[in-house]
DNA sequence: AGGAAGATCCGCT
DNA sequence: GCGGATCTTCCTG
């Protein structure tokens, strides 16, 4: 058993980080900013859930922008409000957890003012600290990259679901994202959106290079952010 | 009221 | 690489 405020063998990444007993949730100030800042300040910094008990922590390698009203490919295009995206409409700092393709969640972090509707989509995460259970959920073994490298493995991986609609992740909920040193960061095109015509072509997808849990490699050459 | 599409994943070839 | 899974939401494409 890892002792308080360490990591095991097994979890430690390559990547300095703080221990684990003195994360410090990042302040609603950190979302009330221009959503690609937040996209890109985003990559480097840990996901935090805790519950019952247990600590998942992973290292936040991959996000994409959105930015409706005009974003084509944002679920607030248009400024159509419905019951599933309001939480897009709501103040920073809040979560926008989301049901797509019939059997996936995916998680956004709610940024910028409130009206404005706004998010950034958590894409991937390295794991960090819990991987045993990450992979019982997963259904695969801990060593796989698999386990948490796309934006539906992620919240499967972590529990993430309907429950944690709306969440507040700058308040004392078990779900948060914490402080963890900058890190390389670069951009490219959003996946998934084609049908979102110019909007497609924006470098609204932050990454950090050469991670092997990023979901999917860019194409062409990697330009920095 | 009905259908189509979706910010994906997985297993198979 | 490709197609099926699976189901909620939204608009009538």
């Amino acid at each position: 058993m890892p002792g308080r405020g360490t990591y095991t063998d097994s979890d430690a990444t390559h990547h300095p980080l703080p221990p684990l007993d003195q994360l410090r949730r990042l302040p609603r100030q950190f979302y009330g900013r221009p959503v690609v800042e937040v996209a890109r300040a985003a990559v480097g910094k840990l996901l935090v859930h805790q519950v019952r008990g247990r600590t998942l922590v992973g290292r936040i390698v991959e996000t994409e922008a959105y930015r409706g009203p005009e974003d084509r490919a944002a679920h607030s295009a248009g400024g159509r409000r419905t019951p599933r995206n309001e939480a897009m409409w709501g103040p920073a700092g809040h979560a926008y957890v989301f049901f797509v393709y019939g059997m996936h969640w995916h998680m956004n972090l709610v940024t910028g003012s409130a009206g404005e509707p706004h998010a950034v989509l958590i894409r991937a995460v390295e794991p960090v600290v819990g991987l045993e259970l990450m992979a019982r959920r997963r259904k695969m073994t801990a060593d796989r990259r698999e386990l948490t490298n796309g934006p539906g493995k992620l919240c499967a991986a972590f529990g993430i679901d309907r429950r944690h609609y709306g969440v507040d992740l700058a308040g004392t909920g078990g779900l948060y994202l914490a402080d963890a040193p900058e890190t390389r960061v670069v951009t490219a095109r959003r996946i998934g959106i084609d049908y979102a015509g110019a909007w497609a072509n924006r470098a609204w997808r932050f990454l950090e290079p050469g991670n092997r849990y990023v979901s999917r490699p860019p194409e062409g050459r990697l330009r920095g952010a």
